[in-house]
DNA sequence: AGCTTCCGTGATACCCTCTAACCAACACCT
DNA sequence: AGGTGTTGGTTAGAGGGTATCACGGAAGCT
């Protein structure tokens, strides 16, 4: 028998531990939101007493942003997997719906509002460059040939930092930040409840603008 | 002398004391959100102690929901009075924007992530029909002559009633439901701090994005 | 077995919301 | 003018939250 693994059993049930308490806060999340979410409530869910968890997580705000560190790789994984088996824009955009709907919390912590003194550590917004580059890639697979440079694309030709050395034209950026926005608009005004009482299918504004940016 | 005042000394001091605590609560939800909002640190704020606050406001919610009317008041009489002054539909959306950059947390108290047990009221829907009905006017005024039927309008012309007897063809529906989704879009991004350290200007952006809508 | 390191506990300080009981001031009415 | 009721303020306290601390005990390591 190799002993496989090197890690202690200290460490194993350290990240145990870990797991299973970032596994009840994503129960109360999903049920109450993130600002509801309560160490102490959790802890006492977990059969021990509330100051416990505080060896496992600093305080409130390092729960939360393993959290949302966690949903932002099981965001870029899920497209990246979907980019993989051949999906083009339309159907990223179609995974990122059904992404946000299967848990409109785990969405909302991502691109809701944000708890104005958080910031986001270096290593999330790392990975959200990862999810922007996927889009954009797909962004400029789906480019038309002959695209009309727009204001924007031209504002983003000179001002394009942010995309990282990407190699794509600036249209394709143009595309991917209407992209973006428009779906995050539908999806966001969806989940957070404003079209209840409307009776119309969020899913055809979300297709009818999807075409019209492919179209 | 007329006494031109019909509201008691009490009446009146009762009001006074509610906008004061208002305006406090705005300054609390500009610098910290809505979230961290708390009666305690208002009520000491004015100089007086904690359940004082609850003479005039039966909870928390009660206050918020007072918020969330105001705000909606004020955003629905912006736009009604830039729509009286001649603004067409661009000028309504640039209304918008400088409306939600004047104070981002109150324009996020409306159109951010929800409390998850909050329900509005019945007046407050009210009040957000009647901004919609001012700029699905707008919608109606600007649509093209011959606009081509979208999936989106035809099953629009079967779900609308949520547009309350408005008489706007669907397409006017659909270029609502457009407008607003992709104002929203830009707008919640940037508003949430998701367009920090890159470098491009937002407003370009949200220039592009109205201007693609009403060519 | 002994030592060390780590985990969980209760006690505590300090926030918050909200209720209850009590007191003071004002308005009103005879 | 003086009693009376409404109203606005107080303190005390229940109940829940974050977070720190000191302590006892268990687990792992040598």
């Amino acid at each position: 028998m190799a002993k496989s693994d090197p890690t202690t059993p200290r460490e194993r049930y350290r990240t145990q531990v870990r797991a299973e308490v970032m596994e009840r806060a994503w129960e109360q999340i999903a049920t109450a939101g993130a600002s509801a979410l309560s160490l102490n409530a959790i802890a006492k869910h977990m059969g021990m007493s509330g100051p416990a968890l505080y060896r496992y997580f600093a305080n409130r705000d390092e729960l939360i942003t393993e959290l949302v560190r966690e949903a932002y790789r099981d965001l870029a994984d899920t497209l990246h997997a979907a980019s993989e088996t051949g999906a083009d824009l339309a159907g990223l955009a179609r995974t990122l719906r059904t992404w946000a709907l299967a848990d409109p919390q785990r969405y909302l912590l991502l691109y809701g509002t944000p708890v104005p003194g958080y910031q986001a550590p270096e290593d999330t917004t790392a990975i959200s460059q990862e999810i922007a580059v996927t889009l954009i890639d797909a962004c400029a697979a789906a480019l038309p040939p002959a695209t009309p440079a727009s204001p924007l694309a031209t504002h983003l030709a000179d001002h394009r930092t942010w995309a990282a050395g990407h190699p794509a034209p600036p249209e394709a950026l143009a595309l991917f930040l209407s992209l973006w926005t428009r779906l995050h608009g539908v999806l966001s005004l969806e989940l957070a409840g404003h079209f209840t009482g409307m009776q119309f299918d969020a899913a055809v504004l979300f297709e009818s603008e999807l075409a019209t940016l492919l179209g």
